[in-house]
Order: structure tokens, then C-alpha cells, then sequence
DNA sequence: TATGAATGAGGCTTCATTCAT
DNA sequence: CATGAATGAAGCCTCATTCAT
């Protein structure tokens, strides 16, 4: 996606081009049957390689989803910052990272990123142990929380809630999987959704004026 | 948990312990490691028992995985039916809700339902095969739709948003496995978290009228 | 069925009885599933006891069937011995046995005695290892040699077939699982199908006479 | 055995060979110790090669059996067909099938399928279940039957015997494992052995002349 | 470099046997 | 004696990984 096409031997971008129809397969496979049905062979199979040459890309299968996790975070990560530089008030740039978050549940990147963080099995794996994930974990709180403490400062959150709450509540709002099903069994049209959803975050974030009360 | 002490024979009352004892280390190895990792045989040595004798309680791991959903589910129901019937508007029933729920995140149960959920793996086997899990999924939901739409005429939801969102929102708001996280790492009280997320989550979800009410 | 019902102590009567159901319950299943499939739980089952009482009267599975063989040897050379001693001359005695034998095909006594020395698993595990089938059996075959060779000196049968290949032909005329199809089948009676075998077999084993025709 | 060696890629044809040895292994086991022990492990240890490999062959074990089956059928009925075909009257045929037979139960693959017909656990697995053994023993039985309503009506045989009789004592005359200890325990040689098998067939199938007599 | 056949560790499940009650 | 819960060895099968071609 971001590889430069015309300064490298052919030969280089054709192996880098399977590189990539590789960790396609096996985020499908991913996202459709878990860590442990994504079987080696039928990675292979989905892209047309003998399993063998699978190995020849990536030493194991450990390594393939560390590859696909790295991949995956930092062209979420460079999307992110595309939006944040377009936007100019904080919470504009909120909203553009949640119609683009929204956006992207429905396609399968996010959606392996979600199943990875989330599944305990492979948390295990790959957060508490590699620190490659842990430092691309970081790099996007970095993002959310710098968006945070300028809208806290322009009075558009709520000072009160702390910064990380404010970005866990960030994650959690948009990492539901839960939306698509809303999409296909309640036939709201993903825009509504966005609209939705965006509201009902902004809403709980701001800060509160004179008039609103606390519910609790 | 919910087991009768002095009516039942002996031998029974053992049997009973012992299945609990067992679907205890399920759910743990279940969360800790997810389904494949959660090997048949570490189950039966964290109890402290032979392999075999889960196949006394369980004729499958699959039946086994079963069963732990249908107790937890059925815990979760039961434990939030007392906390609906004991507040009375539908906004102090949801903040009970919340209390409870990111309570009960810090305890392996609710965990383990997340994690069977949320495992595309498991939600193939389960929730699209077994009628059990879906009946009870369902009665979950109805309970929560009743709630918002109680709240809606009330005029402390945003009459606006469909109710399967407000649901689906409030699903998503609460299982949210980062929580943990943000207690450890950011060393905030359970009860400060469960605070600003219950703020959070009633401004979003707030009929935006000035004249709001107090959800308690 | 041999057993002496008076002289003896209440209590061994019942072991006794008891006994010789758990061989008939293993006999059932030996005939229709075979030895592996012939589980002790199930012996139990049939006989109405608990799996560990019927380790009180057999110390394993396999002594359990060396029990039900010998038996079933002792009961079926008994009876043939009643037999002998009805029938007068050699062909007599013969044409008795070949009628008692092929109506025990259709018991399942002579089945399990055709079972265990047919299949290569028991034959392995008894006739090799074990003596005490080997003298009954040897028992059997005097009886035969006896009546074929006392047959051939008053010209009943073929002096110039050697005696063991009589009795081989004997045994193997008479064994056959395949006669109880014919009976389900073809709609052959079992009476017509004894008269044809027997037919069939004093024909082969008669002395030659000068008219008959060489096949060859 | 029957395999082409030429006009095949190198691979197919040593794949093929390997085939042929897991047959085999599986055939020498299932004869020695029946299909029970007749262990995966040890037929891979038997042929030199992984457990695993095995399962590139043969899906199953059943299915391992299943084809062992197919070929022993196949190839028994083969050369019973060229035996047939060399022969001209029925009585000829017969005595060429008889004698091939008896030479056969001295190699394990007749020994093999008289094992897999006469254990009852197998003979509820493949005749009642899978068509394509029942199809094969049909063809066994269309050739029998031919060849003696053949020669009943050139007089060689009893037209009073109904051929499925005749059938059924032809299979149960020579499919006695008992001749091998005949040879081996009395001393015979397999020439003479088969020469008084013959006959004594022969004569107990032909047609009655009016000199003999009727053992009952 | 690419292949895919071969490997074997590891997981689920069964069942003969034991033993505390 | 009788019970049947408990045990654990052993068997089938899968799949990540290796390596000869």
C-alpha cells in the first residue's frame, strides 16, 4: 500500500506483493474463524503459494500475525494522522477519526486489529510479550490522548474526566463489534449509525454546561 | 452459588461442587488463554482430578464450553433481574446496571461471557448453532429495550435514537476489557472508573432537553 | 445349567447364578459387537450390577472370556457327549451332531465358540496363550477322531481321507456364520437347510464306491 | 501388483507404492491381531514412516480399511475371472477356484477378508453400511451361482441343492482357517490338502448316481 | 526459490481397572 | 459384599514446521 513501486529490482516488489496477499489471506482467515482455525494451509491456499513458501515470508505462524498486527497499526495509525491533519478543532478531529473508525468496522483491517486486541489468547501473545504491538498501541493513545488535552484546553471535553477514561472511552465506543449486526438485523443505514453514535459520544464527552446537571 | 445446602443427599451435593469446581477452571483457563489453549487436561489438574473425570460431568469440551455459558448467562440474568427490581425509574435500574456490570468485570464471569462473544471461533460454534445461547442472549436484550423505551417515555433517553442502538451502545460501553487496564495502569479506583463511565454514559444517551432530570 | 442346586450354601447358589449371567450378558455382546466392543459397563448393565461386582467374580476382561469359553466348551462337549451315546453306529453319531450343531448356530452359544476361534484377536490372546482352551479343544477333536475312525473301518467313510482332514472338514462344514443369511434370505427353512448340509457332508465324506465319477 | 510401471510420473507411481505398503502393513496387522489392535502407530512403524503420513493417504482409519477391503476384493476377484476364463466346464472351474483358493489361505489377503467377513464389529461396519463391499461380494456370488447352475444343467451338480446352498458351501469349505494348522501341526502338504478338499467337495455337490447311498 | 510430502508433538476421548464408601 | 466414581494409559487425528527435490 505504501510500498514504493519503481526504485526496487523487480523481484523484490513481487516478493513484497505476497508478502501482502499473504497477511491478506490470513486477516480474512482471522476475522472469520479465530487465531486457531487460520491454518497455515489454507493461507496458502487462499493465495495460491505451497505452504512451504508461506515459511519462506514468515518464520512461523507467531510471526505472520505479528506481521499482520504491525501492518494493520501502522496503516491505521498513518490513516489516522491523514484525518487529524485535515481537521483543525479537536473535536473535529473526534469526528473525523469516528466516521472513519465506523467506516473501517465494516471493512476487515479493523476488524482484525478488534479481534486481535480482544481475544485473551492472542493478548497474550502478542501484548504482554512483543513490544513491537505495545509500541504501536502507544503511538495511537498518543494521538487520541494529545486530541483530548486540546479539547479539554478549547472546553470542548469535559476536564474532569481524565485523559486516559476519556481515551478508553474512545476505544470501547468505537471498537464494538456489535455494529455490524445493528446494520444487518436492524436496517440502519451505516450513516445513520456514524450520525449516531458520534452524537452519542460527543455528547458524553463535553463539557458540561451551566445548564446540565449531573446524573449522578 | 445458587445451590441449596440441606435438602439434597450428600453424594449429590459433592457432584454438584465438583462441576462448579470444574466450570470455575474452564472459565479461568477460558479468559486466561482463550478456547484451544484452555486444554482438557489443565482443566482437570487445576481441580486436581483425572482427565477422565470431567468426562464424567461433561461428554464434551464443546458440552463443557456449554455449559459454563449457560451458568454464567444465567447468574448474569438472574443477578440483574434483583437489580432492576429493587430501583425504580429506568434511569437509576440502568445505573444499576452499570455499577453492577463494571463491577462484575474485574470478577472472571462476566469475562468469560465477553470472551466467548467476542471469539469469532466461538460465536460460529455457539451462538449459530445452539439455540440456548441465542434464547438467552435475547432475554438479556429484552430486558435492556424495556428499560430504554420505559426511559424514552419517561423523557430520560434520547427519544431519537432507536432503541437496539441505545442498546448496543450500552453493550458496548460496558464490555470493554480495557477498564482492567486503566485501574492498573493508571491507578484509578474501581469506584472513580464505574463513576465516569456511568457520567459518560447517561449524557450520551440524555433526551437533550434543558430541563433533564435525575436519573436516580 | 450343570449346577447342583441343593447341597450347597444359599449365598454361593446366588454367586453361582449370578455368574453365569454376567457370562450371559458377555456372550450376547461378544456375538453381536465383538470383544472390544463387549464393554464391561455394559455387561454390567444387562446383567443389572454395578461394573466393580463384576470384577468380585472375574478378575478382568479377558479371564471373563477364557470363563465364558470354557463354558460354553464344557456345555457343548457335554451335550454332544449325550448325543454319542443315543446314536449307534458312526454315521449316526455324526448325523446327530451335525443336526445339534447346526441348530446351535442359530443359538448364540455355538456363535460365540465360532467368534472366538474365527477372529484373529481371541485366537491370538486364547488358543496360543492360554491351555486351557487348547485341552478342551483337543477334547472335542478326540470325540470326532474317535467316530470318523471307528467310520472308516465299518466303511461309512473314505480310508484314504485322513482322519485330522475329516474332522477339519467337520468343524469347517459345520461353522458357518453364512447359513443363518441363507435361512433370512433365500426362505430356506432351517430343517431343509439341515438336510441339505448333512447330505452334503456324507456325500463328501462317504466311501468311494465304484461308480461315482471323478470331477477332475 | 497389477500397477503399470511406466506411463506414469515417478511421484504418482511412488506414491502409489507407498500406498500399496500401508495395505499391506494394515492387512499383515488386521490378520494378526484384528482390527482393534490393529494400531495407526504401528502400521506407520511397520512401513518406516510418520503417523501422519498415513493420514495423507487414508482419512481415516475406517477408510483405511475400507480401501484395503476395495483392493483384496478387487484383486480376489480378478484372478478368480482369469481362472475362469482359462477352464472350460463348470466342475473345471470350480476345481481351479478351489485350488487357487486353498493356495491363497496360505497368503494373508484371502486371510485378510475372511477376517474383515467374519468379525461381527467389521461385518456391522462395512457390509451393512458401505455399499461398495456389498457390491463386490455380489460379483463374488454372480460367478458362483453362474457356475453351478451351469453345471447343474450339464448334470455335474445336484439340481435338487439350490444354488445359494451350494454357493454357501462352497464359501464355508474353503474359507477354513483351519487348514493351515492341518498343515502345519499333521504334516500334510498343501498339494494333498487341496487334492482332499477338492474331492470331498466334489463329491458332497455332485448329482446323485443311483448307487449311492443315503446316510440318513 | 518454490514446493508439498513427511514429521511428530499435542489434543480429545474411551474404557478397563481400582478403591473408598 | 456391592457400588460406581475416579483414574490414566492408549488410541485416533490435526496441523505447525521442516527439508529433500
Amino acid at each position: 500500500m505504501t510500498t514504493p513501486h519503481t526504485s526496487r529490482p523487480l523481484k523484490e516488489r513481487q516478493r513484497e506483493e505476497r508478502e501482502q496477499l499473504i497477511l491478506d489471506a490470513a486477516e480474512a482467515l482471522l476475522v472469520e474463524k479465530g487465531y486457531h482455525e487460520m491454518a497455515m494451509d489454507e493461507i496458502a491456499a487462499r493465495v495460491g503459494i505451497a505452504k512451504g513458501t508461506v515459511y519462506l515470508h514468515f518464520p512461523s505462524k507467531e510471526e505472520l500475525l505479528l506481521a499482520l498486527t504491525r501492518r494493520d497499526m501502522s496503516n491505521f495509525i498513518a490513516t489516522i494522522d491523514q484525518h487529524l491533519a485535515q481537521a483543525s478543532t479537536p473535536a473535529a478531529k473526534l469526528a473525523a477519526l469516528v466516521a472513519y473508525q465506523l467506516n473501517a468496522v465494516f471493512g476487515s483491517r479493523f476488524q482484525a486489529l478488534i479481534a486481535i486486541s480482544q481475544n485473551p489468547e492472542l493478548r497474550t501473545r502478542f501484548i504482554d510479550q512483543k513490544s513491537q504491538f505495545a509500541l504501536q498501541r502507544q503511538q495511537l493513545e498518543e494521538r487520541l490522548t494529545r486530541i483530548f488535552e486540546d479539547g479539554k484546553v478549547s472546553g470542548d471535553f469535559a476536564a474532569d474526566i481524565p485523559t486516559p477514561v476519556l481515551v478508553s472511552l474512545f476505544e470501547t465506543t468505537l471498537a464494538a463489534h456489535r455494529y455490524q449486526q445493528l446494520v444487518t438485523e436492524h436496517h440502519l443505514t451505516v450513516e445513520d449509525l456514524i450520525a449516531q453514535v458520534t452524537r452519542f459520544f460527543f455528547k458524553g464527552v463535553a463539557a458540561e454546561t451551566p445548564h446540565e446537571r449531573n446524573p449522578q
